[in-house]
DNA sequence: CATAAAATATGATATATATCATATAAAAGC
DNA sequence: GCTTTTATATGATATATATCATATTTTATG
C-alpha cells in the first residue's frame, strides 16, 4: 500500500542527515517551518494538533516508509500538525531543495507522492465522518482494529503501538477516564484483553461488528 | 484563495460539456468511476458520505471556480464522497484524458492542482480535530461563522447558504433535534436570528468566541 | 385552494459522556 | 529500596446529547 517506489525510497534512504529520534521526543511540532521533508526509516509516530480546549488530539499515526512534512512543503506553510516519536526512531531528512529536484527531474515520483497525499485527503474525510457520526464506543473499537491491523502486534500477541490511556483517549477524541471505562468494559466481555499497558485484541469480528453500529 | 490561476479555469471554462445541475441532483455518487473532474462554474454543492448508521455526514462545501473529483481522479478509484447540488449549478466536465494532458504539458496546473488538494488535506486534518474535540454547541458556532465568512449573505443580510436542518446538522455531526434545539439558544440570546429557513449571525465575535470553548 | 406531506419546533425522557474525587498500581528519581 | 510522581482504574455525579412523542409551520401536489 506504500504509493512511494522502492528505488525512490532507497534514492532518499541515501541521504547524509539521518538522525534518531527517542520515544516521546518531536520531530517538529506545528507553526514549525519546514525546511524539508523527513522519511521514517524505522519506528512509529504520532500527527497530532493542540485544541483550544488544550488537549492534543492524534490525527494519524505513521510509520516506517512514509514521509512526514510533504503537505507543508507542497503548500509552502508551516507546519499544520506535530509529529511525535511513539517508540526510538530512525529518520532522515531531505531538504527542500533536494526534493523539488525529484519533482521537476521524476514525474513518476511527483505522481507518487501526489496518490498518497490523495490517499490521506481520503483517510480524512473518512475520519471526519466517523467522528461525525460514530459513538465513543464505536471509534475506540474502530481505532483498536486499525491499530491492530496497521501496526501489527508483538510475539505475546499484545499491539505493537503502545499508545498511554491518554493518546488512546486523544485519537478517538473523548476523556480519559471515558477511554478507561470502554477498555475495561471491552476487557471484560472478552472481547480485549488488558495486562498493564498491554493490550490484545480477542475478537477483531465483533469489534468490527461494534465499530459499524451493528 | 483560489489556488487555480485563471488562465487554467479559463481555458476548462471553454469546455465543450457543460450542464445545468438542478438544487437537490447529484453530480456524482459515491462509488461511482468518473471519467473526469468536474469544474464549478455557478453554485454550490456539498460533498457527503452515507454514514454506517445510515445518516449523512457533510464533509465539505464546494463553490465555483473549484473543482470535484480531482482526487478520486488522481488516487484511480470510485469517489469517496456524493456530490449534490445546494443550489442551482453550472458545471463543466473536463475528461480524464484532457486532464491528464494538462498535467504532463503544464507543470504550473499540476503544481495548482496539487495545492489545492494540500489545502483539502489541512482542512481536513483541521475538521477531525475540531469533531474530536469541540462540543456539538462550539461546532455549530464554528459552521455559523465559516458558512457566513466563506459564502457570503443575501441582500437582506441572511446567510446565502440555505442548509436544511437536517443537512446543518450531518455537517456538525449531531442529531437534527439537537441542532434545532442549539439554532433555537442561539437565536434567544441574539447571536443569530430566525426567520423561516433563513438564518441571520448577529454577533460573529461571540459566535466565534463560542467556537474556540473561549 | 385544499389536502397531504415534509420540515421545523419544543417537551419529556433516556442515554452517553464528561467531570470530579479518590484509590490503586506502575514508573521514575534519588 | 524507598519515596515521589505519574498512569491507570473505578465510583459518584453532573451535563450534554440522543431519542421519542407531538404540535406547529411550511412546502409540495393534485
Amino acid at each position: 500500500m506504500k504509493a512511494l517506489g522502492k528505488d525512490e525510497l532507497l534514492k532518499m534512504a541515501n541521504c547524509k542527515t539521518s538522525y534518531t529520534i527517542k520515544k516521546g521526543e518531536p520531530i517538529f511540532e506545528e507553526g514549525d517551518t519546514l525546511k524539508g521533508v523527513y522519511c521514517i526509516k524505522d519506528g512509529i509516530c504520532k500527527l497530532s494538533k493542540l485544541s483550544s480546549n488544550g488537549k492534543d488530539q492524534i490525527v494519524k499515526l505513521v510509520k516506517s516508509g512514509e514521509l512526514l512534512g510533504q503537505r507543508s512543503m507542497i503548500s509552502e506553510e508551516v507546519a499544520n500538525l506535530s509529529a511525535v516519536a511513539l517508540e526510538n526512531m530512525e529518520v532522515c531528512f531531505i531538504p527542500k531543495t533536494e526534493i523539488l529536484g525529484f519533482f521537476n527531474e521524476n514525474n513518476v515520483f511527483s505522481m507518487n507522492v501526489m496518490k498518497t497525499i490523495c490517499g490521506d485527503l481520503k483517510e480524512a474525510d473518512d475520519h471526519v465522518v466517523s467522528m461525525g457520526q460514530k459513538s465513543v464506543k464505536e471509534r475506540l473499537a474502530e481505532s483498536l482494529v486499525y491499530i491492530h491491523e496497521t501496526f501489527g502486534v508483538n510475539e505475546d500477541g499484545s499491539l505493537h503501538i503502545q499508545l498511554s490511556r491518554e493518546e488512546l483517549a486523544g485519537m478517538i477524541g473523548t476523556a480519559t477516564e471515558s477511554c478507561i471505562r470502554l477498555l475495561s468494559e471491552f476487557n471484560k466481555s472478552n472481547l480485549i484483553a488488558l495486562d498493564g499497558k498491554k493490550i490484545v485484541i480477542n475478537d477483531i469480528p465483533k469489534l468490527r461488528r461494534i465499530a459499524e453500529s451493528l
